[in-house]
DNA sequence: CATGAATGAGAGTTCATTCAT
DNA sequence: TATGAATGAACTCTCATTCAT
């Protein structure tokens, strides 16, 4: 299972020779920009870096993008759009509690694997204050929690806080996965064992729950 | 369980009118430097904001720490030091892993739940790639593996891979108190509960575990 | 002989208008930075000394020259440009010991009083130690010492240590130069027939000397 | 020959014990800013560098001097204090104008190999753009030139220009001390020769000349 | 007198952004 | 549309100097 996070660099195709250039561009500068964010970090890199690492002009970065917060927030949406699918396929088509849990940690611990450097700017990515995290992006909390709540009414999972599942799937998934990549030899099959089976065994001793009627926002 | 994180603006005794006052500056840029980072994040925050929120002149800060690094670390220091005994006394009293568990979790999310603001600048805080994660750093990432090693010896818990035990703790909670904190009436009881249940279940259906060869640097 | 240490605001010819624009912001910074020098001082110098007597801004100073002593070697390199030409003619065509002498002082003295304010500036500005001296660079020691060295193979001197007459001379002419500047009626043509006479009546007068074996590095 | 520039840490005798400490700390911060001129340059040392190469605390230093430039001056004086004594006996008893001449570079090369890193603080140290030169402090070009008159009094030289000789002579005495210590052996003796020869052959043919009636300032 | 922390002006430099070409 | 020089606000950090202790 060798999931690129993202397909740079794409070449365009159908598109006027104008269009073309003007999609390449924005290409370049993505890479760019995805590149020295895992070198970097998010604060710590400047838009003069991103135009560094490339071959354009100042000037140009401002014809596709007005700032660095909007070049991140165009690759986080790349990424959970090369995530999405693949993660919410394996869960719909989960015909237990745990090959539902096991297609989520599979999918991600086989991409961070792939693509350490990119999955790294994604872990050390700041957020802004309030807004929401890259990592619940990227991963995609909110089609986690709903497919949860879809699991729930299929019958895989019992009654539960959905929202809070979620959190602890998503951050027992970066911690591990952060935890594996410190390692000689990361063994991601085996995390993803051992994470599938810690959720999957605690899911049924939690307490009976009602519908979360406090859940906000 | 009211555990402030840290106790700000303490009172220093037995010293001489200068040293008070060292001693009080020292604090003030603290208090400050805690507050901007919660309100900007690492990153965005800068030496000048930090001096700004205090009414000392500019050159001060820089008689008590070299960079903002530096007082990034001092804050990061106090805050672990205000944490580990916490932690460390209630898992070294647990006479089972559930007692284990749940010491970690409610005192996380107490304290989490009672420095909001704080808990937010951690949490939100860019790591510099390579460097240990603040949030492990707090929490005590080592020292909980540690205790968990010694829970495994003294019979708490089966024979695991502590190290990705920690990592899944760790991001259990980080997530959950994430999640709890953007609810209108977060319960930190039900959570503690939910977090604690999750990973007590998870941990009795844990594949067999034989000594970790694999687990390096 | 009224040689120009350099001219400045040279017409750029050929060029498009934006790299003619960029041309003359270069001259401008070194001509202001020329002034500066000439009136603080290498050492009391500032970038920002140099940007305020120019009308552009403090960031287009670093598009030109990354540092205060990058400008100021940009102004030595010019001033030798323009130096060294008439120089070493004068040198090359002289018949005599004393042509040959001559030459460099008349021309020395003569640019020294067309240019107090920069030979100033080359007099009083201070050398890292270590490096080859301002005035050294300027009158062309190196140049100056090669010339002498042909001038014995001409048969104008005889056998001496090409280094030491090469210091003499140059020594004599800061000096001698400096001490005019101070006086009312400076007479260029006189100090140079005393400095003349004292260095070519010495030559005559200089133990006999051997390849020198202790000159190094 | 062993004339030190400077006796540094004097031992102060027949003091109160107050003045003493007083004394003693003049000293200290007097050696501390030979040393750290000597190393930086006149220009690129700061009043912190001094007090920093020193176990006093900061603020006294202005109980001492109010400014880099004056603890400048006050290490200059020492030097001419120290330099003029041996320089003039020298010159005054000196039966022929080569004595004359020889005493003077003797004296000055001697110090200056005995002196390397002070030497060299003074050479490169940067002249307060229309005040005198620190060489010409140290030499003392004044009393050179009044010894010069004193000289031609005596019929040990012609009537000549004593402003310019002394100039000549210090401008000589300089630069071959400075290209002398650039050699790996070099031979004070040997370019006191040469300079002495250089000089005393020269005056020998120089243009007769009147008092100076244009000799200002 | 010695001390050393506080001060705030100011230096060097970088940056995001604009805009004439 | 691409370019890249100009801009000047803003940042980090150092410095000379003061002054309460």
């Amino acid at each position: 299972m060798n999931v690129p996070l993202i397909r740079t660099s794409a070449s365009a195709v159908g598109l006027g020779r104008r269009a073309q250039t003007k999609e390449q561009n924005r290409r370049v500068i993505l890479d760019a920009a995805r590149q020295i964010f895992s070198e970097l970090g998010y604060g710590q890199t400047t838009v003069r870096d991103i135009i560094r690492a490339t071959s354009l002009a100042s000037g140009t970065f401002y014809n596709y993008f007005k700032s660095k917060e909007e070049v991140f927030e165009a690759l986080c949406e790349e990424t959970a759009l090369a995530f999405a699918p693949v993660l919410r396929e394996g869960r719909e088509e989960a015909a237990s509690a745990e090959a539902f849990v096991a297609a989520t940690f599979r999918t991600f611990f086989a991409c961070a694997a792939a693509n350490r450097a990119e999955f790294a700017a994604i872990n050390h990515t700041e957020v802004q204050p309030g807004r929401p995290n890259t990592r619940e992006i990227v991963v995609g909390f909110e089609e986690l929690r709903q497919d949860i709540e879809m699991a729930i009414a299929r019958g895989l999972f019992p009654a539960l806080d959905a929202e809070l599942l979620a959190a602890a799937i998503i951050g027992v998934a970066y911690e591990i996965a952060e935890a594996l990549q410190k390692r000689a030899t990361p063994d991601a099959e085996a995390a993803s064992r051992f994470a599938t089976a810690l959720i999957v065994g605690g899911i049924a001793t939690l307490p009976k729950y009602g519908t979360p009627a406090n859940s906000a926002l």
